[in-house]
RNA sequence: GCGGACGUGGUGGAACAGGUAGACACACAGGACUUAAAAUCCUGAGGGCAUAGCCCGUGCGGGUUCGAGUCCCGCCGUCCGCACCA
């Protein structure tokens, strides 16, 4: 017989797929839907391993809801705003719009030929006016919502570039293309007001049953919700006092010194009379903003020679510091410092010969004992040192001092987040434009919706440095709309998260060209039932994605708050790695085994394997998918990544792993086919027999548990299992052909051959689709039902029951399901091995679990 | 430092709710077919021993239980996220 040809055959139901329009969806409210998505991908030219892997997830629980009577919205597009194809054009002299459709073109041809069930009618790029038109007005509508506000704040700046960085993209404290040192600037940005629904975002969580545990402990760190206290504090020869926030407000007492960020308002004007202070605070500025360069830093303060009241103890005063290790984003940018009870402030304070008040006690130390050293307490205790608040836990401590705060106008109790507002001005040209003017008189003021969309132009340069939008002769001179006078068009243009954060809700009407979203579409599809993507979105695209989704409710647009149901993250796909003798990374390609066995790069140098590791380009272990699917062919390639590994882990791919799947690929045709053309084959649709014998009857036994736990292993993301439980089947039907001549048999092979390959569809469509021609039917698979099992042939007659003596497995029997437990224990007892255990005596014991185990004790 | 996840054969991993540890696959070994190889098919296999059987075995040490990979306590290790957040 001759091979499967996977190239050939894979196109051939690929072609026809789209002929019959078999995944295109309409909105149809008489119908249960389930909208499955993956995250789209950027269009960078190939598809990687890690689509592969996404991809086919999506896939199959896309194939397995459409055959289980859903209808399924799959949809796909493009995130194609973003700086890759900015730095194409700079590099290559091409312009980023015609880099990016066709890198589209490109991605697009090897989606497809993974033989995705995509509704492809719904596909869009974010860079297209017909999509980021509507961002526009999305904007202008939260604006009007009041979810957007222009403000200053700090970012990185690169002098080189002329442009903001993400934190990401600042290595060092230097800019990670030009290698200059990056200023801390402050800029005038768009906002997102994002933290408008802290305690919404926060408590949504709870009831996002459906993500996974992880995802929603991170998200709810990244908000960091924490309670406190807000304290005043009189500065001595100053009217307005000093706000702090602390979450410790019951350690008042043992405050001895109180410092401000280098950027608090109060630093920077006192650093204007106060030149040490300006040099101090410059110096702070010069460490950067990045995380290492933070951490690294000592602790450094500068006594600004003022001295702040104590607002609770007559006649206390405490120096006040501006000190480098204060966020002047988080709380008020200015802090009590209680040495006994915080490390960081125990740090400073020894360095400055300030005092330690130790303000709690564990409760059976007495405080006569009582002394801190090196370390801060932290722990539980009750109070001591502090008036009113001794021998008071701490928790009751924090309550009665923010009461007498309160009472006494010195402060409030306060809940403090962590989550900052979402700037999202970027300089650069290949994003949303911002629908803004900025007017010298009017200052900035919104586009009317009916001059959208601002398109960007298409003739730009990018041979200089900053934003090519702004460096364009006439596209930001404009009049205001307001006054009519000369003004500028915003020349920034959205971070392309704004892109990501609604596209699952324009899938729903994706040609909708007067709104945003058609109200009767996003009624029906949203939330996403299933959303699948990898774990380094986990906060950010998820979290924009889920204020958005507010915001859009809050504009008027959707009646959901959340928009993901259902998250799956799955894990990365990983290779080994290997380096030449010189250290160099050599790619799997180049690296083979000699005669010896031993691994060989081109040229016969021995080569060292290193450790397993994400694929990247920068270690070289990658495998092009492209390759693989020419050579195996896309299902080879689906199967493979489904085996073994369980999907929210990472997996290895290996040769001897792909082979392996190409082999099952092969054995399951050539199963199919032959037993189709066994002349004792009866035709698809024969009733059931009234008996089977023996083989028969067990092999169907196994076909309907495969069945049912096929069903609840795709429903639980267990890929793994269920191709598993497929091979399992595979095997036993292999065998069972030796004895097609026993009754029922013949009709047994035809039930179990169409249940493996309708079981198979969803993992192989393609491989299914060919086998179930073979098997005689004339129409497509990929709209067929989901098989059910027969539930009287789910469970075995006969089980077997595990005998112990003393817990030690000792003998194994045959007993009828459901025995009685009376019965289960004689036979047990009656058994010649446990008899010789028994030595004559009575068992002290016997334990009996029907249909399990009996346990025999001594 | 804080938070979380995970440790099972040579490897990836199964094991429902505390009830037969190692399903399935990869790799390996032996055999069949072949002039030979590939492909395919069959067989074997956690480790040990005095091998009809017994002992040991799920990172380590304890505990609960008739029975623990699974539950509890204490360690060790690996990975991930956050990190001067007051």
């Amino acid at each position: 017989m001759s091979r499967y040809n996977p190239k050939e055959t894979e196109s051939k139901w690929q072609k026809a797929w789209e002929t019959a329009d078999c995944f295109l969806t309409q909105t149809d409210p008489e119908r249960p839907k389930y909208y499955v998505l993956e995250m789209f991908p950027y269009p960078s030219g190939r598809i990687h391993m890690g689509h592969v892997r996404n991809y086919t997830i999506g896939d199959v629980i896309a194939r397995f809801k459409r055959a289980r009577g859903f209808n399924v919205l799959h949809p796909m597009g493009w995130d194609a705003f973003g700086l890759p194809a900015e730095n194409a054009a700079a590099e290559r002299d091409v312009h980023p719009a015609d880099w990016t459709y066709s890198n589209i073109d490109a991605m697009r041809a090897q989606l497809k030929s993974m033989g995705l069930s995509i509704d492809w009618s719904r596909e869009f790029a974010t860079c297209h006016p017909g999509y980021y038109s509507h961002q526009q007005a999305l904007f202008l509508d939260f604006m009007q919502s009041g979810l957007i506000e222009r403000r200053e704040s700090w970012v990185n700046w690169d002098p080189v570039d002329q442009t903001v960085l993400a934190n990401e993209q600042v290595i060092d404290g230097k800019g990670w293309r030009s290698g200059a040192d990056i200023e801390r600037r402050r800029l005038s940005q768009w906002f997102f007001r994002i933290t408008a629904f802290s305690d919404e975002l926060l408590d949504g969580l709870d009831d996002l049953e459906r993500w996974p545990e992880k995802v929603r402990l991170m998200q709810q760190n990244w908000i960091g919700r924490s309670e406190g206290a807000r304290v005043f504090f009189d500065i001595e020869g100053r009217e307005e006092p000093l706000e702090v926030f602390s979450t410790r407000p019951d350690t008042l007492y043992g405050a001895t010194f109180g410092a401000l960020s280098p950027h608090h308002p109060l630093a920077v004007e006192l650093a204007e009379r106060d030149p040490a202070l300006k040099d101090f605070i410059a110096e702070c500025d010069r460490l950067g903003t990045s995380e290492e360069a933070i951490e690294k830093a000592e602790k450094r303060g500068y006594d600004t020679g003022l001295r702040m009241r104590h607002p609770l103890v007559e006649g206390k005063t405490l120096p006040l510091y501006v000190a480098n290790f204060i966020l002047v984003e988080y709380g008020t940018g200015a802090i009590f410092g209680c040495p006994a009870h915080d490390q960081r402030d125990l740090d400073f304070a020894r360095k400055y010969g300030l005092d330690v008040i130790p303000v709690v006690r564990p409760k059976d130390v007495p405080s006569a004992e009582w002394s801190i050293r090196n370390e801060a307490y932290t722990g539980d205790g009750v109070l001591c040192n502090s008036d009113f608040l001794n021998d008071l836990p701490v928790p009751d401590a924090k309550r009665k001092v923010i009461e007498r705060l309160e009472a006494e106008g010195l402060g409030k109790g306060t809940v403090q987040f962590r989550l900052r507002d979402w700037g999202i001005s970027r300089q650069r040209y290949w994003g949303c434009p911002i629908p803004v003017i900025h007017c010298p008189d009017c200052g900035p003021v919104p586009v009317a919706k009916e001059q959208l969309p601002i398109e960007l132009p298409r003739d730009v340069s990018f041979d200089k440095p900053g934003n090519p939008l702004d460096h364009h002769p006439t596209w930001k001179h404009v009049n205001c709309p307001s006054c009519g006078g000369a003004a500028q068009r915003d020349t920034d243009t959205m971070d392309t998260f704004v892109d990501s954060s609604w596209y699952f809700a324009r899938f729903c009407s994706p040609r909708a060209e007067d709104t945003p979203l058609e109200r009767r579409d996003v009624d029906y599809w949203l939330p996403v039932d299933q959303y699948v993507g990898g774990i380094e979105h986990a906060i950010l695209h998820l979290l924009y994605s889920r204020f958005f989704t507010r915001g859009l409710k809050k504009a008027g647009y959707l009646n959901v708050e959340e928009p993901f149901a259902g998250l799956f993250t799955q894990g990365m796909v990983c290779h080994e790695t290997y380096r030449a003798q010189d250290g160099r990374w050599l790619s799997p390609e180049d690296v083979t085994r000699d005669s010896a066995g031993a691994l060989v790069d081109s040229d016969g140098n021995p080569v060292s394997v290193g450790r397993v590791e994400k694929m990247s380009k920068s270690k070289r272990n990658t495998v092009d998918p492209a390759e693989i699917i020419d050579s195996y062919g896309a299902d080879t390639a689906r199967w493979f990544m489904l085996s073994d590994s369980p999907p929210d882990r990472e997996m290895e791919w290996t040769d001897s792993g792909i082979e392996g799947a190409w082999r099952f690929t092969q054995r399951l045709w050539r199963l199919v086919r032959e037993t189709a053309e066994d002349k004792l084959l009866p035709p698809a649709g024969l009733a059931c027999p009234k008996s089977f014998g023996e083989k028969a009857l067990g092999l169907r036994r196994q076909v309907h548990k495969t069945i049912q736990g096929m069903t609840e292993d795709i429903e639980a993301f267990h890929f793994n299992k269920a191709v598993a439980r497929l091979y399992e089947l595979t095997n036993t039907l292999s065998s069972a052909t030796a004895a097609r001549n026993e009754e029922g048999m013949a009709w047994a092979l035809r039930e179990g051959c169409e249940s493996l390959v309708r079981l198979i569809a969803p993992m192989m469509p393609h491989l299914a689709e060919e086998l179930w021609q073979a098997l005689g039917h004339d129409n497509l698979l990929a709209v067929q039902d989901w098989p059910v099992a027969d539930t009287s042939l789910v469970q075995d007659e006969t089980v077997t029951i595990a005998v112990q003596v003393n817990g030690r497995l000792r003998a194994k029997l045959q007993q009828p399901r459901d025995s009685e437990e009376s019965v289960l224990r004689e036979a047990a007892l009656g058994d010649e091995t446990v008899q010789r255990y028994l030595e004559g005596k009575e068992p002290r014991k016997v334990v009996v679990v029907p249909n399990r185990i009996v346990n025999v004790v001594l």
